[in-house]
DNA sequence: ACACTTGTAGTCAAAATGACAAAAAGATGT
DNA sequence: ACATCTTTTTGTCATTTTGACTACAAGTGT
C-alpha cells in the first residue's frame, strides 16, 4: 500500500486458447527474471487495489497479447496452501479464446519469451499451472459442446472442415463429415457468405459466418447448441 | 498476523441447495450482530492462513449445517472493487448439494438465524450475494443436465415421479412423464431396489437407487448424461 | 363395487442419427 | 483437351430416439 497498487496476496493467470495447425494451442512465456528464470508459465499478475479482478484479467490478457475485448471468462480460483513457494497467494484464473491471426507473439516485453504450444505437446509448467491448463481444458471440452463458443477460435469466415477439425481437437473425436455438415447447416448459426475458399488445390470449400443473433433469439426460445 | 489465523481479503461463501416441497431451496442466515445486524446473507467466513480454499469452505459448510462429505464444489470468484463496502475483499464461491433430512437446521450457533429459503422466493440479500445465488442457480442448470448430480438432492431410495420432479424445479420446465422414464430407464443408471412407496393413498411407486458405479464405467465408454 | 389417483406399459408417427455411396467442382499433369 | 486426383457437397437408408398420446394396473377411500 506504500508505492505498488497491487494487493500481494491475489493473482491473476490467464489461458490463452487459439486454434492453427489443426491443433489447439495455448500461450506461454518463460520467465526472464528472478528465481524462476528460465520456466514456462502461464500469463499472469497481480490484483491491483483499486481493479475489478475481471479488469484484471484484461489488462493481463492485453499485456501478453496486445488484445482488447476477447472471449474471456473466469476458470477458478487455486488456493491451496503451498501452491507458490514464497508466500500465501490465492490465483484466479481465466480463460481466453482468440483467433490466432489476431495476435503478434513477438510484440512482448523484452523480458519475457512468448510461444505457442500445443496443448498436447508442451513444456514443464512452474508452480500448479499445468494443473490448471489440465482444468481449463476439460472446461473448455464442456462448454464447447453445448455452447458455440468453438467459432471465437476460427476466422470470421471459415469453412465447414475447419469447424469440424476444430470440435475434433478440442474434444479428442472423429466425426463424419456429411453428418457433421448436417447437423451444423440444420442448426441454421451459419450464414453462407457466398465466397469460397482460396489458393487451396482442389474444389474450394464455401465459406460461412456464425451468426450470434439468430442464436441469441433461438435461445430465447428454448434452443440449446449440442454437440 | 497476529492474533488471527484468518486472511483479511479473501472470504468463501456457500450456496446450500436442498429440494424439498417439490421446490429448490437454499439456505440463508441473518446475521445477529454488528452493523449487518438483520440482514440475510449466504453462510460464509474468511479463509485461513494455514487452510486450502476448498478446506475452508468445507469448513464453513459444515459449521452452518453439520454436514461433513457433501457435494462441494467451487462456482466463482467474485471480485468487484466495491463488493463489499468495509474493504477489499474478494470472495470465493461454493455450492453445495444436500439432502434435505441431512440437514437440522436449528442446531446452528445462537449468534445467527438460519433458515431454508425457495429459491423463487427468498428475502433480499446482503452485498452482491443475490448475484452471487443467480450465478449458481445458472450453473446448476447447466451442470444438472449434463452430469447426474441430481441424486446428491434427493434420498438414497427415491421414485421417478421425485426425481422428475427434481428436474422440472431446477430447469423450470415439464416433462412427459411416461417418457421421462423411459428415458432414465433407458440409461441404465438406475437401480431398481425392489421396494415400494410406503404410506402414499395411491398406488406405491417403485424405489430406485443411482448407481454410480455403472455412471463411471459407462462414462469411460464415452457416454455422457444427457439431460 | 365403485370412483379416484397415481404408476407403468405400450403405440405410432415424426425427427434425428450413423454409416455409407455417389455426384460435383476445381486443380494438376500429360 | 482430357483423365486423374482431391475434397466438397448431396443423397440414401436402416435404425434409434423423440414427442404426444392411450390404455391398463394397482392401490385408497367411500
Amino acid at each position: 500500500m506504500t508505492g505498488t497498487k497491487a494487493i500481494s496476496n491475489i493473482s491473476i493467470d490467464c489461458i490463452i486458447f487459439s486454434f492453427h495447425n489443426d491443433e489447439l494451442h495455448t500461450l506461454l512465456l518463460k520467465w526472464a527474471a528472478g528465481k524462476s528464470r528460465g520456466e514456462w508459465a502461464l500469463p499472469g499478475g497481480y490484483v491491483n487495489y483499486d481493479e475489478n479482478i475481471d479488469a484484471a484479467a484484461s489488462r493481463v490478457l492485453k499485456i501478453h497479447t496486445g488484445l482488447d475485448h476477447v472471449y474471456l471468462e473466469q476458470l477458478k480460483a487455486f488456493g491451496d496452501v503451498n501452491r507458490y513457494p514464497k508466500k500465501r497467494v490465492i490465483t484466479i484464473t481465466y480463460f481466453s479464446l482468440v483467433k490466432y491471426s489476431d495476435i503478434k507473439v513477438e510484440a512482448s516485453e523484452s523480458v519475457y519469451e512468448v510461444q505457442w504450444f500445443p496443448v498436447k505437446n508442451h513444456p514443464e509448467l512452474i508452480f500448479d499451472h499445468q494443473e490448471i491448463l489440465q482444468f481449463g481444458l476439460n472446461r473448455l471440452k464442456q462448454i464447447v459442446r453445448h455452447e458455440p463458443i468453438g467459432f471465437k477460435l476460427l476466422p470470421l469466415e471459415f469453412t465447414l472442415l475447419q469447424l469440424q477439425s476444430l470440435y475434433e481437437a478440442i474434444l479428442e473425436t472423429k466425426f463424419d463429415k456429411p453428418n457433421f455438415r448436417r447437423k451444423l447447416l440444420k442448426m441454421k448459426l451459419l450464414n453462407d457468405t457466398g465466397k469460397k475458399q482460396e489458393n487451396v488445390s482442389h474444389r474450394a470449400a464455401n465459406l460461412y459466418k456464425f451468426d450470434l443473433n439468430i442464436y441469441e433469439k433461438l435461445k430465447d426460445k428454448g434452443f440449446t447448441f449440442d454437440l
